[in-house]
DNA sequence: CAAAAGGTAAACACAG
DNA sequence: GCTGTGTTTACCTTTT
């Protein structure tokens, strides 16, 4: 993760530099829904659900797990296929992941499917062999290269370094080619774009954190080539094995949609930034810094430059194992960009939505799309009745969409289907405050089964806060919540026992006598004192996601319009400015109480709920 | 791992 | 006795 994330900044630094992916990008997600690359790339091996749904808004979670069932689905199909004609054993087990299938199953849509990389299948030793040779094709190709590169005469450093790095250039080509190649045979699969349909399938992509181990795996210098090949033929987890499963005979094949990246990019990259912002100064290296050698996977200390030419020209000559490592690199580099190029594509369509010029929050000089933001919706079954007063385009309140997550607008991730159970505290920091999200989505919860995602205390509290003499009977209460929220109009024991609770439970509720019996009150101090206000910004990994997008680099001004404005991402405490919450009174930093979904467990005790339990 | 917070369930008391 | 209200406890999950 944390690779990912340095990564991530580095291409973001280098995003003006680099050819607006996403631009290109546009057709291709123009017919997709959505999911942060970011988001697929580590699920779902390196994010729980839970996590997952932090950071994913509904659709997009939807997206995912469509994605990945599509992957499930072409697994086992090619699998079948597979083992029918190649008498391999059958395909990865569909069904486990527990907490997974929890998700899935709370919101009535079948279960993710598993880790790809949890069950690899044997790599099928023609395969293996084919693939082999076209390393050492490859390799060959590469040599030549390296020859001609040599029969320059050798002479000051810097020339010799620069034909280093143009053969090291050249290399990648080769290597990029050399992927395309196996792409299109159908032996590697990692692009999104080459998921059936408008999925995608990152998952399979080389997962960064994947990669420590891989380096690890073939990095152990003196190894054999041929043993780090192989070796590297296990552990490309997405790509040479979990490809083999796709092996189509060696020819064959048309390119069709595998030219391109994603982004639109053609896939034999330049790995070049012409613009990269980090120094290549006459006398350094881009594999030499600190001291060491960057080479990924190897840190060796090297004093000078010379010792790292040396260094580098002895441990990662160009022999198998530095191509394999130099082909993964790519692959890494290539989701990144991907990655890079949603992220900034969503990060246009937010300002678009906010009517912000294009140009405040500088990195990414992409023309502004009117809609790839609400492309997350773009599956999204929208009828007119759907149609919200905001001019959004708002998911369907009937039915007529089963799996289609519901999401109030400009709520980030916090609630997700109805009934669907997630309790996200840290993705309240994306929600805006209740009275806010309530009056912007009023018409959502109320006709959306949605459950609100807030706590019933502040629920409550809002409730009581909404009237004249801000007093309520339990009565009343009840009443406003039904009225309010569509999704308590069922399973009312649940609910009101749990009003109830939260009434006597908590201090900031104060009962008070009444004439026509009891009223309930909100002691705004006792709610304030409820837990102190933090700059919290959720886990790490939203922390990193909005360093990474380089939402710090927002300057006051725009923090100061954006707590002005209405948005309540930004909006919400915990993101940018803690303070612009507060302004948006009467209600503060716990208006953004825990979402009420909560996750069914483990299935250990609570039992799962695909609805709420009971209906009265 | 522990604490805190929140949600759910349930038992119980009490008044109307 | 039933129902609604209110309190309390227990247990769970999630987050920090």
């Amino acid at each position: 993760m944390q690779a990912l994330q340095v990564a991530r900044q580095f291409l973001l630094q280098q995003a003006s530099g680099l050819s607006s992916p996403g631009n290109n990008d546009s057709k291709q997600s123009a017919s997709a829904v959505q999911v942060p690359v970011s988001v697929a790339m580590m699920s779902p091996q390196m994010l729980t659900p839970q996590q997952m749904q932090q950071i994913l808004s509904p659709p997009q979670l939807q997206a995912l797990l469509q994605q990945q069932q599509a992957l499930m689905l072409q697994q086992a199909l090619l699998w079948e296929s597979l083992s029918r004609s190649r008498h391999l054993p059958a395909g990865p087990s569909v069904s486990r992941q527990p907490s997974h299938e929890r998700a899935g199953r709370c919101f009535g849509v079948s279960s993710p499917p598993p880790a790809l990389t949890h069950s690899r299948p044997a790599v099928d030793p023609q395969l293996q062999e084919y693939y082999k040779k076209q390393q050492e094709q490859l390799h060959l190709q590469l040599l030549t290269q390296q020859q001609a590169g040599k029969q320059q005469p050798k002479e000051a450093l810097g020339n010799k370094q620069l034909a280093f790095q143009q053969q090291l250039l050249q290399m990648q080509q080769l290597q990029q080619q050399h992927l395309l190649n196996l792409q299109r045979q159908g032996l590697v699969s990692l692009q999104p774009s080459q998921a059936s349909g408008p999925l995608q399938t990152l998952p399979q992509a080389v997962c960064p954190t994947d990669l420590p181990q891989l380096w690890k795996g073939e990095g152990a210098p003196g190894q054999p080539a041929e043993d780090s090949v192989k070796q590297e033929g296990l552990d490309l987890t997405g790509t040479a094995t979990t490809a083999t499963s796709f092996a189509a005979p060696p020819k064959v094949s048309p390119p069709l949609s595998h030219h391109t990246l994603p982004n639109g990019q053609p896939t034999v990259l330049t790995p070049r930034r012409d613009s990269s912002s980090h120094e290549e100064t006459p006398g350094s290296h881009p594999l030499y810094g600190h001291g060491e050698c960057k080479w990924p996977g190897c840190e060796t200390l090297c004093e000078d430059l010379g010792q790292f030419i040396k260094h580098l020209n002895t441990e990662h000559a160009l022999d198998d194992r530095s191509t394999a490592q130099c082909r993964v690199q790519m692959q890494v580099v290539q989701q990144l960009e991907i990655q890079l190029a949603k992220e900034s594509e969503r990060l246009q369509a937010m300002m678009a939505h906010l009517h912000m010029r294009p140009s405040e929050p500088k990195p990414f000089s992409q023309p502004l799309n009117p809609v790839p933001g609400s492309s997350s919706f773009s599956k999204v079954t929208v009828s007119a009745a759907d149609s919200f007063p905001d001019g959004l385009v708002h998911p369907p309140t009937s039915a007529a969409a089963p799996v289609t997550p519901l999401r109030p607008p400009g709520l980030g991730s916090a609630s997700l289907h109805s009934g669907g159970p997630t309790r996200r505290r840290s993705s309240d920091k994306f929600c805006s405050p209740i009275s806010s999200e309530l009056a912007q989505n009023h018409e959502f919860y109320k006709n959306a089964d949605v459950r609100p995602p807030f706590t019933y205390a502040s629920l409550i509290r809002q409730a009581i806060l909404e009237t004249p003499d801000r007093q309520l009977t339990l009565n009343e209460i009840y009443n406003w919540f039904t009225r309010m929220f569509a999704y308590f109009r069922r399973n009312t024991a649940t609910w009101k026992n749990a009003v109830r609770h939260n009434l006597s439970l908590h201090k900031c509720f104060v009962r008070v006598e009444n004439v026509k019996g009891a009223v309930w009150t909100v002691d705004e101090r006792e709610y304030q004192k409820r837990r102190p206000p933090k700059m919290t910004g959720s886990p790490t990994l939203v922390k990193n996601m909005i360093s990474g997008l380089s939402y710090g680099a927002l300057n006051a001004s725009y923090q100061a319009a954006l707590a002005e404005s209405s948005f309540p991402l930004l909006n919400s405490p915990g993101m940018l400015n803690p303070g612009s919450a507060s302004s948006l009174l009467p209600l503060s930093h716990d208006d953004v109480g825990a979402p009420m979904e909560p996750l069914p467990s483990n299935g250990s005790s609570s039992p799962p709920r695909l609805s709420p339990p009971q209906y009265r």
